[in-house]
DNA sequence: TGATTTGCCTAATAGGCCTAGGTAAATACA
DNA sequence: TGTATTTACCTAGGCCTATTAGGCAAATCA
């Protein structure tokens, strides 16, 4: 019987375009074994368990994004970089909006530390270099573009926004352009 | 044989309370049946699935925490107002793990329209009220504090801020001046 | 008290996760 | 090139959750 060539690799691949397809929670090590034609227990000779399938879809997402935001990022600098960060996140999570739940997912501490994470806190701090805060206004700043961000991505993939004009976009400028006011004119304590 | 007394709604409290205890995702119809001391079976004359129980305590959270930030906000403006309703559901996801998760839950159009959705709408711009800002500015405006408290209770409770100093109360405490700040001189379009 | 409703039961199907142990295909090696 | 080893995938089976169909007994009502 002709075998179906399976790695971590593959199946991880597989496993984040499934999630882009049907959702992130739907990815599960059956589909997946369907996908590529063989019995479930068959993915067990390459992956632990369904966690760890779902660690790795993670992982994959955390390192695909920050190398987009990486990207977005270089030469830029101020709102410019501040912009190109925000759009990098938001333009991630809207084309790949299963990978993205899996970036989300919470990580335990070895995959934390094994993941992207820390890039994508140093991308974040690396914005700020264009405002002036020193610490630990810079740490508070850092949480609160992450939790804006997070939260304004998170609530307009729940269609929180679709029911009431203005349109998303509009706002999302806007949003990005208190945020510039606000790093530049941060309050003292 | 004894009956359990079972009705949607104590089936929905109980759900509730394991949701804080367990975690959201692990509430199961199963697990539900196996603390009232009945069969899996039972539960659905009472409840329709697996769905319709999450929406349950969904709506119970959201009317829940509504409730407390309606009565946080009674008598403050400003950003005594701002602060009471941040606090109110900063807390109340600290004490209700679980059903700050279910308040999470995407509805379908008719559990969303049956919810307090309405009521948090209503209420997040009650806070601007203290605030000069006109439309369209007011909904940017209350696009960006939900984005803002949702993502930072989010990745708060995620653990994203307890690995670096300083610690998670202090940079809640300078986000909430921040944000009053950036109310009050909201940046023309 | 008898009739009806209904709450909880048993039984059974289907799907997902996972382990143990087997067979055949690929690879290494002599 | 034939043989030995490794390993990719399989069968079988156990356990968990979700859900439906149909039955009996407890509560309720006439």
């Amino acid at each position: 019987m002709a075998r179906a060539g399976l790695t971590a690799e593959r199946l991880t691949q597989a496993g984040a375009e499934l999630a882009d397809e049907v959702g992130f929670d739907k990815v599960t090590v059956a589909a997946l074994a369907r996908q590529f034609g063989v019995k479930d227990a068959s993915l067990y000779s390459h992956l632990k368990s369904s966690q760890d399938l779902k660690t790795r879809i993670a992982l994959l997402a955390l390192a695909e994004l920050a190398d987009r935001v990486s990207a977005a990022l270089a030469g830029r600098a101020g709102k410019d970089a501040l912009e190109a960060f925000a759009n990098a996140y938001r333009d991630y999570a809207r084309e790949h909006p299963g990978r993205y739940a899996a970036a989300q997912l919470r990580l335990d501490p070895d995959a934390a530390a094994a993941s992207a994470g820390g890039r994508h806190a140093q991308m974040t701090r690396a914005i700020l270099r264009g405002y002036d805060l020193t610490e630990p206004d810079q740490t508070h700043a850092v949480r609160l573009l992450g939790s804006v961000f997070h939260g304004y991505i998170s609530l307009e993939s729940g269609g929180s926004f679709s029911h009431s004009a203005p349109g998303t976009q509009e706002t999302w400028s806007r949003v990005l352009d208190a945020l510039d006011a606000l790093l530049r004119n941060w309050p003292a304590a």
